[in-house]
DNA sequence: CGATTTTGACCTGCGC
DNA sequence: GCGCAGGTCAAAATCG
């Protein structure tokens, strides 16, 4: 049920202190005071909302993922700003197959369902970009095909099942890609 | 000196 | 059944 979301994010140089955090799994909004947009759960499926205060050029814009990507469409809007699974690239749990909702080998193993993954790409200088959470490093392990390592990190909130990884690009190094899981159990602590 | 990171070992699923 | 790849553990090292 639960499927990924890619957010394709242009980030200038002079990166926000804080960018975006998740808000139990259901928003994607800044940690300022501007909230750009959101991402809704819906049954089985997120959509991307544009809200009205949410400035484009302003800000960030958000800009085509690739076409190398299998993304569904989503709705009818032209131009696509974020593909919907599909894609073994970035290793995101394989096909957008219903039959590869177990693909999480710990969650069937533990009976939960698969949890939540939502993807950020963004162009930074900086790895690690603070999205208004602590985050324990838990591992690091160099991708095949990659030249950069992927980090771990865990919520370092106690109780908090939430992880998330952190890599660059492997094809354009300028980008640095953020997948979420899970869901908080509290608030942004900061 | 407690908290966090580092880093290699370990574990598990998957493809062959 | 084996080896690979990705994910996690945990002891040691480092940080503040």
């Amino acid at each position: 049920m639960a499927s990924n979301v890619y957010v394709s994010c242009f980030v200038p140089y002079s990166t926000l202190p804080s960018f975006a955090y998740l808000n139990n799994n259901k928003h994607l909004m800044t940690t300022t005071t501007n909230t750009f947009s959101s991402i809704e759960s819906s049954g089985s499926d997120h959509f991307f909302e544009q809200s009205t205060d949410f400035e484009v050029s302003d800000f960030f814009s958000f800009e085509d993922w690739g076409n190398e990507q299998q993304s569904m469409d989503f709705g009818s809007q032209g131009n696509q700003n974020f593909g919907y699974q599909g894609n073994e690239l970035y290793d995101f749990g394989g096909s957008s197959n219903i039959q590869n909702e177990g693909e999480n080998s710990r969650a069937v193993r533990s009976g939960k369902e698969k949890k939540e993954r939502v993807a950020l790409r963004m162009k930074s200088e900086i790895d690690v970009v603070d999205d208004g959470y602590k985050w324990r490093k838990y591992g690091k392990k160099m991708v095949k095909n990659s030249p950069t390592p992927r980090n771990y990190y865990r919520c370092a909130v106690d109780g908090c099942p939430v992880k998330k990884r952190v890599e660059r690009d492997r094809d354009d190094m300028k980008y640095v890609i953020t997948t979420y899981e899970g869901n908080h159990i509290h608030d942004a602590p900061k």
